[in-house]
DNA sequence: GAGCGCATGTAAAGGGTTACATGATTCT
DNA sequence: AGAATCATGTAACCCTTTACATGCGCTC
């Protein structure tokens, strides 16, 4: 559901394609809300067909940009303001945490660094993002401030999960003896 | 595919149902991988018939327990070694940042607050599992340090979401005038 | 005119959730 | 006896991904 009202939300900045606004998702939503472009395409057809949105121009290369209504503008504040959030998190990288024992050490020790490097670099792009919103670059409207804010996620959730890793690889785990796996 | 090799985790400590594995995916995993139980049990008979477990028991109300079989072992080795992490996050708390500017200001003062009790309160859980764990309340074996170290993550990840809707409830907003939606 | 990037889709398969269904055992 | 809990599953649906397909327009 939440993809509808991701692609409600960017029009309602102004018309886009389908192309433009796979785009948008990728480079700011992609790490935190994937979505590939059949997806993107499907979904502007149903919204299309529900009056939320509407086609404004065709353009060359049998280019649809869609505009929002104002039904559709009720729909995402509608979601935004009543609807509860889905607090679900899946997060593979934890998951695995707890199988950290099935290991060997020294693997454990080499993909912890892994993971560190991946989440450091991951802050260390939000962060700069953050600091050329800061500076002004994209202009300092209403959206780019929102967009400010769930940069700001970015860079926390990442950080947070690069320093995890890095205390995860100090932390001492016994190798299982034979006894450890299989029995209680 | 993770839920497959969860499963096979979990079997690695020792034998137990589908009932079992459902119930401690929801405590222990359920905030970092949900899984349902159709979707276990589905996943048990597969794995049942590539020979990766096996049933070890049958009890009172026709329960199956499954054990983890040497294949089943080699298989989650390899896929905790061998296969590369899906970083993949999904975060609708995030995604609905990027449209905070759409929102009555007082709903999203609201909106933050409740966020960030939501977060603080994972938060605190995830706690109350570590100093638990910490005072050695579940054994020290190296299955629990692992649990440990995960929960560590739950901590640090939910804790880092409580700051940001903490931080964000005090960033000025500027609400878009009747110009700033739609055009441009 | 060759190749790249724009632009939109379809089809198939996979992964996950929700609702429904059922029966056995234990507890009160 | 009735209620709660254990225990397993099926069916339908939804969401998402991957692979395939196609054609236009711009640039070199």
């Amino acid at each position: 559901m939440s993809l509808r009202f991701g692609l409600l939300g960017l029009l309602a900045e102004g018309p886009a394609s389908g192309y433009d606004l796979a785009r948008r998702f990728q480079e700011m939503l992609g790490s935190v809300w994937p979505a590939q472009h059949p997806k993107i395409y499907a979904e502007l057809n149903r919204l299309a067909g529900e009056g939320l949105i509407e086609v404004e121009s065709e353009g060359p290369r049998r280019r649809k940009a869609y505009r929002i209504t104002p039904a559709g503008l009720v729909s995402v504040r509608g979601w935004l303001a009543d609807t509860e959030v889905d607090h679900t998190l899946r997060i593979q990288s934890v998951l695995r945490a707890a199988f950290f024992w099935l290991m060997d050490p020294a693997d454990l020790r080499r993909h912890l660094e892994r993971e560190a490097e991946f989440f450091a670099r991951a802050a260390a792009d939000y962060r700069g993002y953050a600091v050329a919103k800061d500076r002004g670059d994209f202009g300092s409207g209403p959206q780019t401030q929102s967009l400010r804010i769930a940069a700001e996620a970015g860079i926390r959730l990442y950080q947070a999960l690069a320093d995890w890793a890095e205390w995860a690889k100090d932390q001492p785990l016994a190798t299982p003896g034979p006894g450890d796996v299989k029995e209680t």
